[in-house]
DNA sequence: TTCGCTGCAAATCCTTTGCATGATT
DNA sequence: AATCATGCAAAGGATTTGCAGCGAA
C-alpha cells in the first residue's frame, strides 16, 4: 500500500524502483516517530540489505525529501533528522514537536494555534508565512517523574538549550 | 557599557579580557539581526584584527553561548547563526524568526502567543515545557514586491522548507 | 541495450583539538 | 611568574561527489 504508492511517486518522476529505496522508505515508515538520523538508516537497513552504501543512504534520503515524502528537523545536537511525511495525501503538516531535554526524546503533537499566530503576522507584518515549525524544549513525563524520585532539589532549568544539548553530548 | 558589562562577567567567570573576545561580542552586537555565521563573524573581525584565527572565533562563540550572551539558530541551510542574546537583563527569551525562502532575510519577533500553547501542553501532555523556538518560513515583504512586478504567474509555494532552502545553495 | 543507480573511496565542508607561543592578571 | 588564550595546522565527523560496474526498464 505505502509501497505501491512510492512505485507509483517513482515512476511518475522517472525514477526506477530499487530495494535500497524501498527499505529506506519503509525504515522511515515503520520508525514513525523515531526521527532516525542517516547513519541510524543505514545501520537498520544494513540488517537486512548488507550491502548498502551510507551514500546511498544519504541519496535516497534528499530524493526523499525532494519528493516531499520525508521531513528533517534538526534538534541542536549536531544530527539532521528524518521522519516520514504525509503519504497518500494525509496533510501532517501542522505537527510539531516537543523536546525532552533529559533523554533527548521527541514527541510530535499538533496544534492549529500557529494558523493564530500566522494570521497576526500577515497582518502587523507584510510577510507571506508558507509553513512553520515548532520547537518546545522541557522535560517528558518519564524523566519528571524519576526527578521527583531521586529528590527535591529544585532543579534550576536551562535558560539556553542548544548549550544544554551540547553539553549532554 | 556593553563592553563593561562584559568585562565584569569574563572576570566573574575567571576569564581573560582578550582583544579576540571583546571583538566577537562587538561584531554579534552591532550585527543585531544579521544572523551571522561563524565564518562570517571571521572575515568581520579579520577587517580589524587580522591576526585573529578561525578556531578563536570558534572557541570565542562557545563562551558566548555558555554565558548566555549569544544564541544559536539554524535556518536549515547548513550554517549554524549566531545573534546577541539578552544583554544587562533584557530578556529576550520569547523572539522569533520570520525567514524568507527567497532571499533568506530573517526578520525576529516577539510574541507571546506561545505561552497559551505551552499552557495547553502541559494540560493535555505531562510534558513541562521550559522554551521554545519558533520559525516562520515564507516571502518577505520586498520579495513580494519584487515577484509581483516581474508577472502575474501563480507561484507554488513550497511545500518543504529545507529542500527549498537546500536547493538555493 | 540503455541509462540510471549503487558502492566504494576520495573529497568537502564545518567545527574541534593539540601544542607551542604569546598575552593577561 | 603563572595561567590562560591564541594561532596554526592537523584531526574529526557528517555529508557529498567521482567513477566504474551493476541492475532496472
Amino acid at each position: 500500500m505505502l509501497q505501491e504508492d512510492f512505485e507509483k511517486i517513482l515512476k511518475e518522476h522517472g525514477l526506477k524502483k530499487t530495494k535500497q529505496r524501498i527499505l529506506v522508505l519503509e525504515t522511515l515508515a515503520s520508525c514513525g516517530d523515531r526521527h532516525l538520523t542517516a547513519e541510524e538508516i543505514y545501520e537498520i537497513v544494513k540488517a537486512e540489505f548488507p550491502e548498502i552504501g551510507l551514500a546511498t543512504v544519504y541519496r535516497t534520503i534528499q530524493l526523499l525529501l525532494e519528493l516531499n515524502l520525508v521531513e528533517s528537523i534538526q534538534l541542536g545536537d549536531g544530527y539532521v533528522r528524518y521522519e516520514i511525511g504525509r503519504i497518500g495525501g494525509k496533510d501532517a503538516h501542522h505537527h510539531h514537536h516537543l523536546i525532552c531535554l533529559e533523554c533527548g526524546k521527541v514527541i510530535s503533537f499538533r496544534d492549529d494555534l500557529l494558523d493564530e499566530l500566522e494570521k497576526r503576522i500577515k497582518e502587523s507584518v507584510s510577510f507571506q508565512v508558507i509553513n512553520h515549525e515548532v520547537k518546545l524544549y522541557g522535560y517528558c513525563e518519564s524523566c519528571l517523574k524519576q526527578e521527583q524520585e531521586a529528590g527535591k532539589e529544585n532543579r534550576e532549568p536551562a535558560k539556553h538549550l542548544e548549550v544544554q544539548l551540547e553539553e549532554r553530548t
